[in-house]
DNA sequence: GACAAAGTCAAACGACCGTTTTATTCTGTC
DNA sequence: GACAGAATAAAACGGTCGTTTGACTTTGTC
């Protein structure tokens, strides 16, 4: 039998990090947004977060009070970035007069804004699924979500239907940007799930094909609430 | 200062639980289809699940061998379900003869089978936040979800998009298909949010009303993929 | 009644969790 | 250099978790 030695003395690290040049708030949010990412809210534990961000689990507290407040300053910071992109995008087409702006265009520049993100980075895709698990799984109150990300861009995009189908109703273009954003983050999760594979139905189940089907369905859906009341040629189905 | 005088005496229960004349198997899953609806995968507790079901936490172990097995019991069962009720409202609309189906009926009977669970009880919609959940932050095997539910609706959707439209190719009706159930999916979750609130932008902010969009705008989309050759009115958007 | 298997139970187990405590180090000011 | 306050660290705290153990009860069979 051993005598308890108790904790071992304790070695002081041979150099400031490198890391510590920006400070321990930042590191903070960068680790925790990469661990919440990757395991959402729930299964992502303190230890792991200042492991990587390099500090003692403490600091959590210190800086932000509790590991909601940590989850929530996360959310907060890129929510407002992907809202900014997402206006950006809509006013750039919106604001092009020379070739004037049309459906489709505003269409397949906020789908390509909107994917971007996903389609580029392996990490992006896990921050993209964190936002989607937050609108099942709420940890934070509805507001946050609510007003840092889909009013506003609702509402821009919803300005900007109504400028090109100026019959479109107020309801209508809300309703019809939400028919379109459903389908683009429904892609984010059916790409993991059944995108770029050969053996589960599609013949080509490329992800930039799908974004033309969607661009080109949502195109078609929109235009029958522009309102033009010449009828449409008889359809066989 | 008391002594530990250890654990309680425990009191058998008085009379067999009237509850128990389904044996715990079923109880138990039963009882866990509502705790992790409630609460998700990871929040909800076997000592929840147990006490709602009126046994011990080593049943669970016992009849499925662990948490996880349970929650794929679950899972298997209720999406059985789901699944059937959808291909049978797809093959009633397709196999009725008198009024010929169309693109119309048949979106709209699938979205009210599919929205149906979600609109009439709380528990039910709990159950579909809880199927969308595992979209997201998987902890069964992506085929349960696939072969179970997906492919199977998605498959037979497809079929009958393409008997209505024959022109319409394989992936365009299997991409529509998504189209249109990632847009009921999204209502389920924008209900809770934000429908049925009149301070959030919509000035008619009823879910029937947004069902009768989603189907509306749906259609106009799925015909841009049948083919009709002669052009359509220009539109002036 | 004897026996074995199945079922159920209270209790303990070991691991991990988020948070707090307490002490020490760093940093800027006088 | 002395001091105050901010920042960081190790360790402990209290709790919950899923799982396992071992004893007891029930059930079915001979």
């Amino acid at each position: 039998m051993c005598l308890n030695l108790g904790p071992e003395i304790a070695l002081k690290p041979l150099a400031p990090n490198p890391s510590s040049a920006l400070d321990v708030n930042q590191r903070l949010l960068d680790a925790a947004e990469a661990v919440f990412a990757e395991k959402g809210f729930d299964a992502a534990g303190i230890r792991e977060i200042t492991s990587q961000a390099g500090c003692n689990v403490a600091a959590i507290n210190y800086h932000f009070g509790n590991k909601e407040n940590l989850y929530r300053e996360v959310f907060r910071r890129r929510l407002r970035h992907l809202r900014d992109l997402r206006i950006q995008a809509i006013d750039r087409v919106m604001n092009q007069g020379d070739p004037p702006p049309t459906l489709e265009r505003l269409c397949s520049e906020f789908a390509r804004v909107f994917l971007e993100p996903l389609v580029n980075r392996q990490d992006n895709r896990a921050l993209m699924n964190l936002f989607c698990r937050e609108l099942h799984d709420r940890h934070l109150g509805r507001e946050l979500l609510l007003n840092e990300i889909i009013l506003p861009v609702q509402d821009r995009f919803g300005q900007a239907l109504r400028h090109l189908c100026p019959r479109m109703t107020r309801d209508e273009a809300i309703l019809s940007v939400h028919c379109f954003a459903s389908q683009l983050l429904h892609l984010t999760h059916v790409t993991e799930l059944m995108l770029n594979r050969h053996d589960l139905g599609l013949e080509d189940p490329r992800v930039d094909r799908a974004v033309e089907h969607i661009v080109r369905f949502t195109v078609a859906g929109m235009r029958t609430f522009c309102g033009d009341d010449h009828p449409w040629p008889a359809h066989t189905c």
